[in-house]
RNA sequence: GUCCCCAUCGUCUAGCCUGGCCUAGGACACCGCCCUUUCGAGGCGGCGACCGGGGUUCGAAUCCCCGUGGGGACGCCA
């Protein structure tokens, strides 16, 4: 697809969870890298103190693991462009700042954020065009600057944005983009404490680390123009920019933690498999230009081109996603499903002791659920004797007219071999005996065995049980009647 | 409010760039039928969309303009 040495990105913030909005930005990211033969690096942009989240890089680190993002260069990782944390680059951002400032593109605001609240409300009151700083600091004499600095005022450095012109820049996948240079404001690069803000941080270390592709939510593209400044300040080329469409809650507006589970983490405790969950995600504003929807990740990695990334927004189809699970289900390796499934039994209060037994309950479980967690909800009876039954179903089931037929059982079972055919071949028999036809018989089998109505196969469930357990099952069943 | 982005079934989308092959294709969901001892899966079928108005053109879902609707940005947050 690309020939040349691709470098994209993923940068998040440690400011919380990771949600799927984050990993559907981190997986274009990854699979443009991939497809191209590039490197997929992690960056971490904690430049704010005030929201930084202790535990949130851990979650970030393996949120992106567990759907199987491993980065190429990053925290944990290292590379030759490091370091990969924007708080151990400070003394870059400083240095920067002031090559900015000599040269003119930026300059030393004295405003106070007290001010500067004030003046965005008097601008709201009057209905002002749009926000934005007014630019009081912009033409102070050196003398004043001077003077303010001794006298101990502390500063932020600011953009000095020229005035009229428009910016215009390619997006790869919305093609050019044009802004009026009056919306781009005197942005603060460099704030009182000495951390950059994002636009300065992320421009200078996009450069560094020779990024090439910026790939990113499409709430970036208002400030894209001041990138595209900062870029011609400093006289560096600027990567390619493609702005990637938001996804939007069922309800409407952005998808968060309000509405609905929002975070990477939640939907792996929600029962999904990382394999569904990442398909899913590739297929939110991408297709592969055919009419595939189940791939796995090295056949989404052969289709991606960026040609195909859509521009609109797309709601986030939390039953789809389900449907896609369920056919993962279904084909799943079942042992990795017992590490997962094992636990939530055990949470149940059941007592599961034997994994390979376990893992055959899963084989029979597994294609008729869509979560992780429904094998974990329906698989009770494999592990303890019905206490009671469906009262509907025993109504119905548990007849005079069968109670013959499940004594004849209990006493014919114990003797034939524990195989598909013989079992088979023996409730015929039986059925035949009383002159009745199995297909009476076989759903008080079930609830016998279950205690409740639906389940895999029948003579399935039989083998898997053992045959002391399924005679002693129907024996119990069969006592209740009458 | 200003600027930017977006606009095909309820939802994800194909088609749009390079007008005619589109009486608009696929998938999820929904409904019906088949299969089945049950549930699920599966098979078959049904419902269902080019936001509106102008243009350009022999011809527009596709190109242009204007509306309308939705989203985003306007922070010493990213």
């Amino acid at each position: 697809m690309n020939t040349e040495n691709v470098r994209v990105r993923f940068a998040p913030s440690p400011t919380g969870y990771l949600h799927v909005g984050g990993a559907r930005t981190a997986l274009f990211n990854y699979l443009y890298a991939k497809a191209t033969g590039g490197k997929f690096l992690l960056r971490i942009e904690d430049t704010d103190r005030t929201r930084f989240q202790e535990d949130s890089l851990k979650e970030i680190f393996e949120s992106l693991r567990w759907l199987g993002l491993e980065w190429d260069e990053g925290p944990e990782k290292g590379g030759d462009f490091g370091p990969y944390i924007q708080s151990e680059r400070l003394d870059k951002y400083n240095e920067h700042a002031q090559m900015l400032l000599d040269g003119g593109h930026a300059y030393k605001c004295f405003c106070t954020s007290e001010r500067l609240d004030q003046v965005r409300k008097e601008k709201e009151a009057r209905k002002e065009q749009h926000g934005g700083y007014d630019r009081k600091c912009r033409d102070l004499s050196p003398v004043e600057v001077q003077a303010n600095i001794d006298a101990g005022m502390p500063f932020v450095v600011r953009l000095k944005a020229p005035l009229e012109g428009t910016i215009a820049f390619e997006d790869m996948v919305r093609g050019t983009i044009e802004t009026p240079v009056n919306m781009v404001d005197d942005t603060v690069l460099l704030k009182t404490d000495g951390f950059p803000t994002y636009h300065l941080a992320s421009v200078i270390d996009d450069h560094f680390m020779e990024i090439t592709h910026v790939m990113r939510g499409d709430e970036w593209i208002a400030s894209t123009p001041r990138h595209v400044l900062l870029y011609k300040a400093f006289g560096w080329e600027a990567p390619v920019f493609a702005h990637l469409p938001v996804i939007l809650s069922p309800t409407g507006g952005k998808l968060s933690k309000r509405k609905g589970a929002a975070s990477v983490m939640d939907y792996k405790k929600g029962g999904y498999l990382p394999e569904a969950l990442l398909n899913f995600l590739s297929l939110l504003g991408w297709n592969p230009g055919d009419d595939r929807e189940l791939l796995n990740i090295e056949e989404i990695i052969e289709a991606f081109t960026a040609k195909k990334i859509s521009s609109k927004p797309s709601v986030f189809d939390e039953q789809k996603l389900e449907w896609m699970n369920g056919q993962y289900m279904e084909n799943y390796d079942p042992a990795k499903l017992a590490e997962e499934v094992i636990p939530l039994w055990k949470d149940r209060g059941l007592t599961v002791d034997n994994v390979d037994y376990a893992i055959g309950v899963i084989k029979l479980l597994q294609v008729r659920s869509k979560k992780v967690t429904e094998i974990a909800e329906t698989g009770d009876f494999f592990f303890a004797d019905p206490i009671e039954y469906n009262e509907k179903q025993a109504a119905k089931q548990f007849t005079e007219a069968v109670k013959p037929a499940l004594e004849k059982l209990v006493a014919d079972f114990p003797s034939i071999s524990w195989n598909k055919e013989a079992i088979e071949a023996c409730i015929e028999a039986v059925a035949e005996s009383l002159e009745m036809k199995s297909g009476k018989i076989k759903p008080a089998l079930r609830l016998a065995v279950t205690g409740v109505g639906g389940g895999p196969d029948l003579i399935d469930m039989f083998i898997q049980l053992g045959q002391d357990c399924t005679v002693r099952r129907i024996k119990n069943a069969s006592n209740t009647i009458g």
